[in-house]
RNA sequence: GCGCUUGUGGCGGAAUUGGUAGACGCUGCAGACUUAAAAUCUGUUGGCCGCAAGGCCGUGCCGGUUCAAGUCCGGCCUAGCGCACCA
């Protein structure tokens, strides 16, 4: 029998307790036809607690996942931890405590945490990408894609950040600094890993149109891959010997060629010394010693001036064997294209801010199609060609397929594509990460480790505290190992990986998580990906959603998945800011503490708030005013069951025309609130629900009542209740004689019939203005319509003059007048 | 500099994609219950004018398209994001 209930946190303490004992949201892996994998990027073991980001990230997905689960849904909703990285490191530095001991630590309080969501999470499938059968086949498939020339080492220019000692990837340098520290970054060269995501920089950018993530997203991705359509084109260059070189240049404007009036080389690159004449080469490689001293930041600050100096070569222009200079200057970077350009300074402004500084010639060659106007210089919008020979007249977009055509013929030129792209940097100079299994060996030299040696453990006592220098350098008993193929004395790469390396592929191997004798279970991956839903933070979107694309396609290949992309469908959680608007922060002091809130409401109740208070996908400031709203809405359908329980049952068969209300009301909000939850639209369908309660309460107050069908809506309101709150509809559908679990329930359909209603309210409108409106009946003509509008609109139609009337069905009817 | 996104009551936020702006809730105000308070319930709550009926104004600003604009177009302002010598 019906008690009253009190919702607090006892009741999320008892459910948790028997759906853990039931083992409720057990994963059916019989029976894959209805899989949904519902994920949420995986979190860091944060020593502090669970901040309001986690709850935002996972309350909010979990509601969607209950929502699909009762829509007959086989839900796989696992969770795990990013455990390897620098906050682990740092805090160990800091504090002394070992990062293993303090990130296990970690997980075990999280993971006490986030069961007081009451989350649908299948824990039995869960991982942590520090332990070793996790990162012995992050090492594998570093081996693999070593195997394929996919991870390769070379010295190049890297982003150094003096404070995290380390080198970053592009994608982690933000405006010249650090992303993590905000260090300003700069150039170092060195021997580094890399992971030639470059090869699939075509199908990676090819792929995004077909995905359902945000527009936003999609944008920020293609731009980062940065395809530009050009040409490359030769040019010889005559050495001061007498000999010839040629090099090319890119071009994304092949047509404004005859316009070149020199070419110039990026100081790094490496035949600038072979070109360079002896009168010129004092003044040359002093330039490029400078230009290697200045940082990215520096760089961009100095964006205005553009410096340069003439090697005393010249270049052939191929197009008409015309002579020009050729120079060096910084404002051509080493690693886009070729690092060799030609300047046509009338077309571009760079070009042209270079050439007056130099006192180098501005040709015109392109003009205005439309006008024969004189054209500003630069003139870098497309137009028509002039000064050009036979190419004279053509479009620009003609003469750019005529020219490189006409080159190609000569094998000067041909066209292509150029990324922005560049290969993903993997090497980390600290420790806490997982280790690189490579050995060099002196005679057999570089040496991946053999499947059979992994995992390569990373080593328990190690001074981490960085150097500069790789922490694993230190430890003998690491370094010292045997050549894998000779057996001969060989030292290990002491280098770690960069711990996005880990997290690009736990998604795969959650479901078979206890596999290990394998990545994973081929059969079972391919049946259970790509994920159906991804929710996380829309900071990754050019590097873990990129890198992710990138493993997968690359496993894709090596025969492991029959899949190309791994997320269908992504949402963005908004971010939750402090009170103050901004970001939250320990050092700002703006964070706000979840268990205070769940303590004092529980957790239902604030996962209601959080969801019902934001749009999830926006975020917004946290305020809490407005908790006690939704504490408030709880005690009242607390109150609506008890008031129930206490009517005099009064049955009766007929359906009067008053129960139509309720059973509109009923079928309203199943079919919005269905509609809303599928959109992550939780705000609005918590506010359907509302609406709902509003509904019933109406309802009880008639005179007569219909006891089964108000029975009948109740129940259906738990179960659209549930997902919003799932400990308390728990209780409440056990407190109404029902057995559990609320959450075997079948997701209520909508009958459609319900919702035609036979009354409808028509707007009246003079002139686009809203005047009255009237209630009619749904299935009136237009005609009928229009007349009772204009019958009880009178008073606004004295001396007026009905020009039009216009009509939108079910809705208004707009009458336009003019005065008589 | 280029590209994208945002701007709606005192507050959080709605608005079926061009069709009654402000759903739902918070706050405030008034009332009921109470010795009183809390809790609960009932009304009310964009601004201005009006006793009222009613009217005028109103979705960052200026203009336009349309019978009709928060929604579409052009320009500007604001806040935020992405890229930034990409040839």
């Amino acid at each position: 029998m019906f008690t009253k209930i009190k919702y607090s946190v006892d009741i999320d303490k008892k459910w948790q307790k028997k759906w853990a004992e039931q083992n409720l949201y057990r994963f059916n892996e019989k029976d894959l036809s209805k899989k949904l994998y519902c994920l949420e990027m995986f979190s860091y073991p944060s020593g502090a607690n669970l901040h309001l980001g986690h709850w935002y990230n996972y309350a909010a997905p979990d509601t969607w996942a209950r929502f699909k689960r009762m829509n007959g849904y086989n839900v796989f909703h696992p969770q795990g931890f990013d455990a390897f990285g620098l906050p682990a490191e740092n805090y160990a530095i800091k504090t002394g405590v070992p990062p293993e001991k303090s990130t296990r630590k970690n997980i075990q309080t999280m993971t006490e945490q986030l069961k007081r969501i009451g989350a649908t999470f299948n824990w039995e499938y869960t991982l942590n990408t520090c332990d070793e059968e996790y990162y012995k086949w992050t090492q594998w498939i570093f081996v693999q894609m070593y195997k394929k020339g996919l991870a390769y080492r070379k010295d190049a220019p890297v982003n150094w950040c003096p404070k995290c000692n380390t080198v970053l990837a592009n994608e982690q340098v933000v405006n010249g600094k650090c992303d993590r520290c905000g260090t300003d970054v700069y150039q170092k060269k060195m021997n580094q890993w890399f992971f030639k995501i470059t090869d699939y920089a075509e199908e990676l950018l090819q792929g995004i149109d077909k995905l359902d993530w945000p527009e936003k997203t999609k944008k920020i991705q293609k731009n980062w891959i940065g395809k530009s359509n050009g040409a490359l084109i030769s040019f010889d260059i005559e050495k001061e010997d007498g000999t010839t070189i040629t090099l090319e240049a890119f071009t994304s404007r092949a047509d404004t060629l005859c316009g070149l009036s020199y070419v110039v080389l990026s100081p790094e690159h490496e035949k600038v010394l072979d070109i360079v004449y002896n009168s010129h080469k004092e003044e040359v490689i002093k330039y490029i010693e400078n230009a290697g001293k200045i940082t990215e930041l520096e760089r961009m600050l100095n964006e205005r001036k553009r410096t340069g100096v003439f090697t005393g070569a010249y270049a052939i222009n191929p197009i008409n064997g015309k002579k020009v200079p050729v120079w060096v200057a910084d404002y051509v970077i080493a690693s886009y294209g070729t690092g060799f350009v030609m300047a046509v300074p009338a077309h571009d402004e760079r070009d042209f801010d270079f050439a007056q500084n130099h006192n180098l010639p501005i040709l015109q060659v392109i003009t205005d199609t439309k006008s024969d106007k004189f054209v500003t210089l630069p003139f870098c919008n497309h137009g028509k060609l002039v000064n050009s020979g036979k190419y004279n007249g053509l479009t620009t977009e003609a003469a750019i397929t005529t020219i490189v055509k006409d080159l190609e013929k000569v094998g000067k030129g041909k066209l292509t594509s150029m990324y922005r792209l560049r290969d993903w940097l993997i090497s980390r100079q600290r420790y806490w990460g997982t280790p690189i299994p490579i050995v060099y060996c002196e005679k057999c030299g570089e040496v991946p480790v053999p499947e059979s040696q992994l995992p390569v453990k990373l080593p328990k006592n190690v001074e981490f505290t960085p150097t500069g220098d790789s922490p694993l350098k230190s430890c003998d008993e690491f370094m010292n190992t045997t050549c894998p193929i000779c057996g001969g004395a060989a030292r290990r790469e002491a280098d770690t990986m960069d711990t996005f390396v880990d997290s690009s592929w736990y998604f795969l191997r959650y479901p078979d998580n206890k596999n290990s004798h394998e990545i994973f279970n081929k059969e079972k991956i391919n049946a259970m990906l790509p994920v159906d839903k991804y929710i996380g933070g829309q900071e990754h979107a050019t590097m873990h959603l990129l890198y992710a694309r990138f493993f997968t396609k690359v496993l894709r290949d090596l025969g492991y998945l029959n899949f190309d992309e791994p997320f269908l469908s992504l949402i963005h959680q908004g971010l939750i800011l402090g009170p103050d608007g901004a970001k939250m922060s320990k050092s700002k002091g703006n964070t706000i503490c979840p268990d205070d809130y769940i303590n004092k409401y529980g957790s239902d109740v604030f996962r209601m708030y959080i969801e019902f208070a934001f749009s999830y996908v926006t975020g917004g400031p946290w305020s809490d005013t407005g908790i006690e709203g939704v504490a408030k809405f709880f005690t009242r359908i607390e109150k609506m069951f008890a008031e129930f329980y206490s009517l005099v049952s009064i049955k009766y068969d007929i359906i009067p025309q008053f129960d139509k209300d309720l059973v509109y009301a009923k079928n309203f909000a199943v079919d919005n609130i269905s509609k809303d939850i599928e959109k992550f639209q939780f705000n609005t369908a918590i506010a359907r629900l509302m609406e709902y309660t509003n509904a019933i309460y109406d309802y009880m107050k008639k005179e007569k009542i219909n006891y089964a069908l108000l029975k009948d809506c109740l129940d259906c309101y738990i179960i659209l209740l549930s997902p919003f709150a799932p400990h308390f509809a728990e209780e409440l559908w056990e407190q109404t004689d029902h057995t559990i679990s609320v959450f075997n329930e079948k997701w209520p359909s909508v009958d459609e019939k319900a919702l035609v209603k036979d009354k409808m309210n028509i707007t009246i409108q003079i002139n686009g203005k809203v005047r009255s409106n009237f209630l009619t009946d749904v299935n009136l003509s237009e005609a009928e319509l229009i007349n009772e509008a204009v019958s009880s609109a009178q008073k606004y139609l004295i001396n007026k003059k009905i020009i039009r009337t216009i009509y939108v069905p079910q809705k208004l009817i707009n009458i336009v007048v003019s005065d008589n």
